[in-house]
DNA sequence: ATGCCAGGCACAGCCTGA
């Protein structure tokens, strides 16, 4: 394993949000990016701009929303898979799966599930259930592998400013909670949550209320690691400084940094 | 209980996000 950087990025329209991607690249040299919420068609896609910048890239979008896509520093990716398995008749485009350095990436775009409870919470705990089936098979895989992006989960009281005004949210609902849970009792280690057991860590703070100035903010983007992968984990953190630009996405890119020995069983 | 801010599209008010 050579020392790696990855990272998980909910851009919220790539097009509107392309000169902060590119800022972001330059600055923090990911080896592995992944991007949530294109709302972007294929055609759409700055192809060119991102390979400028010295990234391979695949993509999964669909017109105006949703949408994955791996990026990968001086390389190019190797597709595995696009859409998950059990949601083969999924038109909303949340996965893509894809080998680059040496490392197995999954790059999830997990449903919101709000309104709840109704038809898009259903959506979501299906989705759910199908990541959760893929996931086992990963994590058992012999390969070192990252399951990567927004889940739409806020895991614990801990990751959330405030959680009385959320108690009715999609992303906080005991349904939701158990299924993150079933994915770290299948054993994925949450990195940030690892390396940062008692600290207040977020990644996403909306455009409301001034959260953003008050640090109000929600932990639903992570970076997860299977049994192979997990020894190597070496540093995490959230590029906050993005989320304080101007015109920025609701979220911040979160990463992990990988050593080149294992450090830990 | 609802709106708040923001992107995208049908380019004018919706829909969606979380």
């Amino acid at each position: 394993m050579k020392a790696l950087r990855i990272a998980t990025f909910n851009i919220n329209g790539i097009r509107s949000r392309l000169p902060a991607l590119l800022a972001w690249l330059e600055r923090e040299r990911p080896d592995i990016a992944c991007l949530q919420e294109l709302k972007a068609a294929d055609r759409q896609f700055p192809r060119q701009e991102i390979e400028a910048a010295g990234y391979g890239c695949l993509y999964l979008g669909q017109p105006a929303w949703n949408g994955v896509a791996i990026l990968t520093r001086d390389s190019e990716p190797l597709e595995v898979r696009r859409g998950l398995p059990g949601m083969q008749d999924d038109d909303q485009s949340r996965y893509l799966e894809a080998a680059a350095h040496g490392v197995l990436v999954g790059c999830l775009y997990l449903p919101n599930g709000n309104p709840q409870p109704g038809p898009k919470f259903d959506y979501k705990l299906r989705w759910f259930e199908c990541l959760l089936k893929h996931a086992q098979a990963l994590y058992g895989s012999g390969h070192p592998t990252i399951l990567a992006g927004d889940f739409n989960v806020v895991p614990t009281d801990m990751d959330i400013y405030n959680p009385r005004s959320w108690v009715k949210d999609a992303l906080l609902q005991p349904a939701s909670r158990a299924c993150f849970e079933q994915l770290l009792a299948q054993g994925w280690v949450d990195a940030i949550r690892h390396l940062y057991p008692d600290e207040r860590i977020y990644t996403f703070w909306d455009y409301f209320r001034n959260h953003w100035a008050r640090n109000a903010g929600l932990r639903i983007d992570h970076l997860l690691l299977n049994r192979d992968l997990a020894p190597y984990l070496k540093q995490a953190g959230v590029d906050a400084w993005v989320r304080n630009e101007a015109k920025a996405s609701d979220h911040a890119p979160v990463w992990i940094e990988l050593s080149e020995r294992r450090r830990r069983h």
